[in-house]
RNA sequence: CGCGGGAUGGAGCAGUCUGGUAGCUCGUCGGGCUCAUAACCCGAAGGUCGUUGGUUCGAAUCCGGCUCCCGCAA
């Protein structure tokens, strides 16, 4: 083996983490090394205004790799230094900065992104989600060649993985997160060996995953059964499905398809509240709510919401409400 | 100093204002009833009340410091 694979890392949340992390459990054998990693800036966040430094960044200062942490690379300075690094490859993950064409071709092979959906399908900032909410019944990993579009570069190897019918966004961002890990590996050894072949996206078959926002948490019961099920299921833990009971606004972290129905039950009200969850009706069919929060409090199953101060909120006859269908924002 | 809620047996909560025997709904274990059960009946175990200092004859409760958890906002 020749001289190690000069690499930069870049990426900010969890689910990039466990790429770097994979890098790191391979250094050795695989003769890489990571010659810098690239992070979000820190900003004030959560309670308080504590500065929480990103799960990359805490994984880097782990390994003693130094980490770099630009605002854009729109500035001289910062697009030098990065090719002062000198690296071959730079491979980015859920790193959240766009990166200028300067910057994708300073490293002698480009950069490559680890990519949490099968590409063309669900190109954007929130892939894991948007496949659960569509009801994708597989997604998978890709990893591509980047250019300067967004997730539009040639795709060079892919991983599948189905969603189960109880998959969360967690459940299945955690198996995502470790088979990225290990197509980004995968992918680097066929590199140095000059086996991928770059295969170009087909243009029809695109959609784009776009970023959550705080409102499409907000149910509307009115919708079927499968629709808002899907919803609690891809929005969980963040920024979460929601609705408003009599004790204020509950969020809502899992939920599978009811059994039940009713004929006179309204959207929104509560057919039956027992230790397997709430049944809720929707527009069509019903709901099995499983896991809830309430504000100030923490998640937890349904059966121990029923014993608690909140159970004057989810007795059955009770309707549940959209934020919209009661005025405000 | 962004706003606010919270910490009490394994879980969820009450009790704190007005200091004086540790309470509720579940769970667990044992027994009973039942063709059977996630149902019902009887019984039991299980808590230095987040931590620390103070006030008091006496503190879960009043006063001060600290730690941790959570909602909103970003």
């Amino acid at each position: 083996m020749s001289s190690p694979l000069r690499i930069i890392f870049a990426g900010t949340p969890e689910f990039a983490a466990a790429s770097l992390q994979a890098l790191i459990d391979t250094k050795e054998q695989n003769n890489y090394d990571i010659v810098a990693v690239y992070t979000q800036p820190d900003r004030p966040s959560g309670r308080g205004q504590k500065l929480i430094y990103s799960p990359v960044k805490q994984l880097a200062l782990e390994h003693d790799i130094e980490v770099y942490q630009p605002l854009n690379f729109k500035n001289e300075e910062d697009k030098a230094q990065l090719a002062a690094h000198q690296a071959d490859l730079m491979i980015v993950a859920a790193y959240g900065i766009i990166l200028p064409k300067a910057v994708l071709e300073t490293p002698k092979l480009g950069c490559i992104n680890v990519h949490a959906s099968i590409l063309p399908r669900w190109r954007g900032a929130a892939p894991i989600n948007r496949a659960i909410i569509a009801g994708d019944s597989e997604t998978g990993i890709t990893i591509m060649q980047m250019d300067v579009g967004l997730d539009t570069g040639d795709m060079l190897l892919k991983a599948t993985c189905e969603i189960g019918p109880r998959d969360v966004f967690s459940s299945l961002h955690d198996r995502l997160a470790t088979l990225g890990g290990e197509a980004l590996i995968d992918a680097l050894e066929q590199l140095k060996e000059n086996k991928l072949t770059p295969e170009k996206q087909e243009e029809v078959l695109t959609c784009y995953a776009a970023k959550l926002t705080k409102q499409e948490g907000d149910i509307d019961w009115h919708n079927n059964a499968e629709l808002i099920e899907r919803q609690i299921r891809g929005l969980s833990p963040w920024p979460s499905a929601f609705t408003h009971t009599s004790n204020g606004v509950m969020k809502i972290h899992a939920a599978e398809p009811g059994e039940q129905t009713s004929d006179t039950a309204k959207a929104g009200e509560i057919i039956e509240a027992t230790k397997k969850g709430l049944v809720v009706a929707t527009g069509k069919g019903s709901v099995l709510i499983t896991e809830v929060q309430f504000s100030g409090g923490k998640r937890m199953k349904v059966q121990d919401a029923l014993n608690g101060k909140n159970k004057l909120a989810l007795i059955p006859g009770l309707t549940f409400t959209q934020t919209s269908s009661t005025g405000q924002k």
